[in-house]
DNA sequence: CGGTCCATTGATCTGCCTCAATTAACGTGG
DNA sequence: CCACGTTAATTGAGGCAGATCAATGGACCG
């Protein structure tokens, strides 16, 4: 990862100092560990020591019903926590699969947490990280009861938004290394059905898909047909707070920072 | 409410001190508010000034879509807090309402967190709730996939599960104040096929259910019909861990607090 | 005692699933 | 660099779970 992708995550959501980030930059650094395409990051029922912290590649939450089939409840991209609360569960009840090659940040829960305790506006950082991922997970059981196209397209959308939020896409394009295998997994559908739902949307228009790739040639026609709102992941909900940060860290008991209006 | 069911529901997950159990029943009688049955407690993109705990009543978290239609992402019962993060994120991507009469305490946010800072364990506890919640959303993203049989049976399981957690369950019966049209929207379903499958599980011997009182005679029967394992309700989950829990209160640097074993 | 909301049941329709097969892409060893 | 095996994508045909439309009976309430 050329530039630390989990620091341009947090400053989505607010201003971080120089000092936050040279120690995001160095604790994320130290111990990293790489997953082979397919390969388990944490096996639902473990118990983590270290919080892993996706640097690159792309992985899944997962849970395998009886029947052998497996629901993938969200994607993981670079600059997501896996399991960030090792201290308050211990257990996974869910497993996290490596979809692509990967490299993650193992990160010891304790320094983690005493980083925090001193930087406030780290800690309301990793708060609103967890918020966003719930608020996302509320989204996915509303997608999972509506229609295949509307879902599909909401799908998409998310993930361009967040994907734009750390810097990976480009003039409205983006790689996609899913299988359509996995993104039926993810809207609860069939392949077939998958299949036929991406036809759909390639011939109205409103994506471009092949070879891994895709591109949104008008995000606002994909938006309304997804009924797609990006209010509820919260990009720059902290910058637009910039006049209370100091109240906020008065508040949770923190140092000061000057924060730019 | 005759005890504190927050406090009730905050010892499942491990032990408070006496005075822990003073602080919060103090602070939730303070400001108690009440609303009627079907009136909005938060309106979506509503920016609360204080933490709504609910203390009496039901309560749901909900998202309308834009064809008018209503999905209920998440119930909510004594001892649930609507909102706990208002200050990282102001604004509500969804609305709460109150299906039945609710009592809720209004929280000051200054004061928890000021509380939270002195007493790590009542820390640990919170960020618990938040935890389960957001597990439980995952379980209804897999549940929104999973044929309505299953999915009403598992719904009646957790609730099974999170009202025994706060004494509400008697005898494997317990007061299930809900329309089917709400049951069905918290499904995905609709409401003649959320009607039929009731009629299936009564059938099946699984569930009696009338004038809004629910009887599970076999839960074990029940759970396995429906793939239902408490674990990632997480009940018990702090008791378990009573041996570290000293150890966690240094690391987050909190006062020490005698733990029963 | 009529009005309103809720539960229940029937009949019909459809989006999505299942089963099945073909084609395209990819990787790997000869 | 091509042949071949494997995995991923695509398309067809038929079936079913659950949606939709419609109507009736029951419960509660002012």
């Amino acid at each position: 990862m050329e530039q630390n992708l989990l620091v341009r995550k947090l400053e989505g959501y607010g201003p971080l100092s120089v000092n936050d980030r040279m120690v995001i930059e160095k604790m994320t650094a130290a111990n990293v560990a790489t997953f082979r395409a397919k390969s388990n990051i944490l096996a639902d029922g473990e118990c983590p020591e270290q919080i892993h912290l996706i640097l690159d590649g792309w992985a899944a939450r997962y849970k395998t019903l009886s029947n052998g089939k497996r629901r993938i409840m969200a994607f993981l991209i670079p600059g997501d926590f896996c399991h960030l609360h090792v201290t308050v569960l211990k257990q996974m009840d869910h497993g996290i699969i490596a979809l692509t090659p990967c490299k993650a940040a193992m990160l010891d829960s304790r320094k983690l947490s005493d980083l925090a305790n001193k930087r406030p506006n780290l800690t309301r950082a990793l708060w609103w990280t967890t918020l966003v991922d719930e608020a996302v997970l509320r989204q996915w059981v509303v997608n999972a009861t509506r229609p295949a196209f509307t879902a599909v397209a909401h799908l998409m959308c998310e993930l361009h938004q967040r994907l734009k939020s750390i810097g990976l896409v480009k003039d409205g394009k983006f790689e996609l290394p899913l299988t359509q295998a996995e993104l039926a997994e993810a809207t609860g559908i069939t392949t077939v059905h998958l299949n036929r739902t991406l036809k759909d949307l390639r011939e109205s228009g409103l994506i471009e898909l092949r070879a891994h790739s895709l591109f949104i040639p008008n995000f606002a026609a994909l938006a309304k047909a997804a009924g797609f709102n990006d209010r509820y992941l919260r990009l720059r909900e902290g910058k637009k707070r910039g006049d209370d940060i100091r109240l906020v860290n008065a508040l949770i008991g923190g140092d000061s920072l000057a924060v730019p209006n």
